[in-house]
DNA sequence: AAAATACTTGACAGATTTAGTCAGGTTTGT
DNA sequence: ACAAACCTGACTAAATCTGTCAAGTATTTT
């Protein structure tokens, strides 16, 4: 039950996005950078966030990645689902899953059971979008990138 | 964002033994064979579930395994967390952990996202008791063991 | 007391997934 | 033309997951 790195670095830079939006297009190299993650791995993350709508890709210099669309409609959700494919605890409930291979096909109670739990999670990931986030931020700037890297230089991470 | 077979096979197994509840321990070569689950493995499980309290066992011949407490005091959160360990989406919200290693401990915006999250998936989890699943098999028998056994070998499996 | 049944424990190994790197390539503004 | 910046796919090391195996220990029946 834990997130990969994909879905906590995805957030992560998207909130970067997120933050420069109206702005212009953010590159690559400056969001890797603030969030310390390495350029090549985050190349991955943002052409997966491309290929499913949430962001998109200005190339050229000065070009780099923006929203696709507006805070108020960019949830958590889109962004786990994007790098982590969809939330189906049980590969039963995968889209497209038959219950062909199930051998308790019509009353299926784990069926029921991690069904409902999905459905509880993706409600609480599509509840937070990143208006909220950025809001709760608002006022409060962050380290200064200096200040950032000296912490990261002993040792620390980040969530 | 999945389950493992741990957790999966854990609450299976559970099942089985709920529905024993009452009637003595049930042999845990027994639970094997009912759900199709590989009887070493199975051993792991269960002594997992034993030491989170789940579960207690009585040894000898007719010995097995029963529920420590009445079905609607279990819940599936306690199955997962007892298989898969704490709920914490990111491991700065594990319990124990410090915020020492997070370079923007106070205000860390992704903490708080994982945090909220993590709270609705214990939630959900745990709103459903082993007594709702109880209720909800109540007079559908299952299949006979022999024709389950006819579709395991015609390969099939189960959630 | 012996045998049978059943639980206990820990080591181990193969398969899969994750995390991250690398080496190119392509697009576009100046 | 050049450089900044994104695009793509192959690759690998490490971790985790899934399950097996073997050698116990405990309890009850006979």
């Amino acid at each position: 039950m834990k997130l990969s790195t994909k879905g906590k670095y995805g957030v992560r830079a998207l909130f970067e996005i997120a933050r420069n939006y109206g702005k212009g297009p953010l590159a690559i190299k400056e969001i890797a950078e603030r969030q310390q993650i390495s350029l090549s791995y985050l190349e991955q993350i943002l052409h997966r966030l491309g290929k499913a709508g949430i962001i998109e890709s200005v190339r050229g210099p000065h070009g780099g990645y923006e929203l696709a669309r507006k805070p108020v409609e960019l949830t958590i959700g889109d962004v786990v689902r994007a790098l982590e494919g969809p939330i189906a605890l049980s590969h039963c409930l995968e889209p497209g899953a038959t219950t062909d291979g199930c051998y308790q096909a019509e009353d299926c109670v784990a069926r029921m059971v991690w069904s409902k739990v999905g459905e509880k999670i993706e409600e609480a990931l599509d509840s937070i979008t990143f208006e909220q986030l950025l809001r709760q931020y608002h006022g409060k700037d962050r380290e200064h990138p200096a200040h950032r890297k000296k912490l990261v230089a002993a040792g620390k991470g980040a969530c």
